[in-house]
DNA sequence: ATTCTATTTAGAGATATTTCTAAATAGTAA
DNA sequence: TTACTATTTAGAAATATCTCTAAATAGAAT
């Protein structure tokens, strides 16, 4: 937990392609493999990556592990990078 | 250029720290050295990096290279962030 | 031109990351 | 129970990253 962290998980690509095929819902860490000319420990360990880096988070169905979008952290980092300024879109009332 | 090198270059706690420095004008290559500790030439890869990445630019002056942030290239970052929803679009589970 | 100052480049060593195969775990189903 | 399925963990190899010292470059000042 912490920005290093999360900032390390965000840079591998093969972790951006996951976290872009959660925003849409939750998959288990199989379906999410299937997507990927990589074996089942690799994706188990990025998908450690993500989760210690606090991007997804994990339930259990049966002997499935589905993971999902942890909002949250991404809005952290998003008010990280608002300091920077740029457009003025993501002003506080 | 492209996401994958400015992801990377994000995940550096120096760079990191080298941006927030920049955020409020530029600064020459020895001034953000002088506030690490590391040798100059350190700095310079660094500074390197996140040239590559499109986050900074640089203008010469005398013989100092100043470096400056290109907030272009944080807009395109919180384009892609902005994909996962958070508070604005307020999206419901 | 010579010297000084600011910065980068080259090369090497240490550390970290990504990926694999093989083995382990845990829960499901018979 | 045993066998099956989904996923993780361990250990190792290949690759990438960070940092250093030493040398190179480029412009400024003398």
């Amino acid at each position: 937990m912490g920005f290093p962290e999360t900032f390390k998980a965000l840079s591998d690509p093969v972790r951006r392609e996951i976290l872009v095929m959660l925003k849409d819902g939750k998959m288990s860490a199989g379906e999410i493999g299937k997507r990927f000319d990589m074996t089942g420990a690799t994706i188990s360990y990025h998908l450690s990556q993500l989760k210690k880096a606090g991007l997804i988070f994990e339930t259990k169905y049966k002997n499935f592990i589905y993971y999902e979008i942890n909002i949250s952290v991404f809005e952290e980092v998003m008010l990280w990078f608002s300091q920077f300024g740029g457009k003025e879109n993501d002003k506080k009332n």
